[in-house]
DNA sequence: TGCATATATGAAGAGGCATTCAGATGAGCC
DNA sequence: GGCTCATCTGAATGCCTCTTCATATATGCA
């Protein structure tokens, strides 16, 4: 049931024992592409600064103007610019400019989807939650 | 109907224009609070890396060894470690010992949905994309 | 008891990332 | 044209993170 080492190992097995070869190779042919993979990661990692977040759960409700998003965020104009340009580059927000001002909206549908997950849930746990005081 | 400056916007709006005062406020109320947000955001810093993201997606099938996880991730056994503890820290997985052996697991429902969704979507961006070329 | 195996840990180095500051672009207004 | 305002951009800086190497713990086995 248990075997080990000699058998073969798709990819990189050369310095790495393995346990249950079976399951190594089971779980190694259902891994996503190392492409996509790598493009999840990254949408991940745009979620995973606070500023950021804050700025993609503000725009889930609709477009905002860049000096709202950083009067919401609490990120200075320039930080949240920056922030933006990210995001844009990712293609998960979008701009439509109207003189001069910059108003952004959620582009990425997957990315909706995640924010909503994440924010059901700590609406979950908010509802434990009894005060709802100061910001910062 | 669109106001500036000159209203309370609750927190800190010393130095930072305000064009739609209303809707800032709206968002406000409705961001999630900071503690719960910064938390979301770790949990989304803990799916940013490929290699972390790997042996999550390998744990969504159910437990494996330390070992078999760094042949499956393509990580070292050490960087490996590392990752489980990092992930442990957060109580994303849980480790069973056996003997020499160590087994981990999923043991956060939340991170399995967002999994989930993130995995489904590589397999129906799968199908269908066909650019996704340059990124900046 | 002593050795090999499986995992864990600490320290350190390299690279990446977020913020800030200063300045650039570009639209609206007189 | 010249000024102001909203946003954008680049460079610099400090922090944080990931990996590796070396070593530690601890279990199983002879």
């Amino acid at each position: 049931m248990k075997r080990h080492s000699d058998e073969p190992i798709s990819a990189d097995a050369c310095s790495v024992r393995v346990v249950d070869g079976d399951r190594v190779d089971l779980v190694r042919s259902r891994m996503p592409l190392e492409d996509e993979l790598v493009d999840t990661a990254e949408v991940f990692g745009l979620m995973a600064d606070p500023g950021r977040l804050r700025l993609l759960i503000a725009l889930r409700e609709g477009e905002l103007c860049v000096c709202d998003l950083a009067a919401v965020s609490g990120l200075s104009e320039s930080a949240t610019s920056h922030a933006l340009r990210l995001l844009r580059a990712h293609r998960v927000v979008a701009a439509r400019r109207s003189g001069r001002m910059a108003y952004y909206r959620l582009d990425d549908a997957h990315v909706r989807m995640l924010l909503d997950l994440a924010v059901a849930h700590t609406e979950h746990t908010e509802a434990i939650h009894p005060e709802r005081t100061g910001d910062r």
